[in-house]
DNA sequence: CTGGATCCTCCATGATACTG
DNA sequence: CAGTATCATGGAGGATCCAG
């Protein structure tokens, strides 16, 4: 017991990153919005509201379990709601709240720069290869 | 060979899912900025300059291989300087570009979202909470 | 001081099967 | 159609040691 073990020492190590963001409560939130999946479902939603089936088909890629995830977490914050239609066959439609639609400036003018600078960051990255090659 | 088999499917899907990437470039880049440390690192060094260590201590819980692999990935993007002063020790100073200096004001808008709404996030997960127990 | 290299763990994520 | 449940795994990420 002189000495600690990895395990304890990552306990602490974990406290102390813990403090860190609980001075700066937003980190948290942040953390939530970097996420390639929110990302592209708030982008989506905010050009139109969608059913289920309909982001499954936009973010070509996505599996069911990441997309029911992702949605269930904005929805839980509050950024989307959750409308469903008792028929058969069942029908769930997706929209922004006026919370997630207060989002979609900030997140849209990120998306914007990364279009807009995808081709400069392209040559930096030309550039770094060529040099270190 | 009549049938798919599962890995062929999900070769197929991936390809599909890399040409819709293709379509729309600045996914690729919004995947990147959609990083965890990228943001944390970028905000940091929007501040002010940073050593290596300092980055190190700034960004509590983040282990070298992540700060060095963030660093190194924003680099060949051309989003941060690394001017490395041959001394002993040796200096490492860290500075936005005028790239990355571009990307801080898009970002700063979404962490200034974060700050400012994460009152209402918390309220909307409380009332989910609530409801769903 | 600033990392490079290595090993290893565990979690996010995907695949699959099943249901109201 | 819109999920839920379960299992499997690849790779992100942390721990550790070492070097310039």
């Amino acid at each position: 017991m002189a000495t600690r073990t990895a395990a304890e020492r990552r306990l602490e190590a974990k406290a102390d990153y813990d403090a860190y963001l609980a001075s700066c409560p937003s980190r948290q939130l942040l953390a939530t919005l970097s996420d390639k999946w929110v990302t592209l479902v708030v982008c989506a939603l905010g050009e139109r509201d969608h059913r289920y089936s309909e982001l499954s088909t936009r973010l070509a890629g996505v599996s069911q379990k990441m997309l029911t995830q992702t949605l269930r977490s904005l929805e839980r914050d509050g950024l989307v709601d959750r409308a469903v239609t008792a028929s058969v066959p069942p029908r769930v439609d997706y929209s922004l709240t006026a919370l997630g639609r207060s989002l979609l400036d900030p997140i849209q003018h990120v998306k914007a720069w990364a279009e807009l600078n995808m081709p400069a960051v392209d040559q930096a990255r030309a550039r770094y290869d060529r040099v270190s090659a």
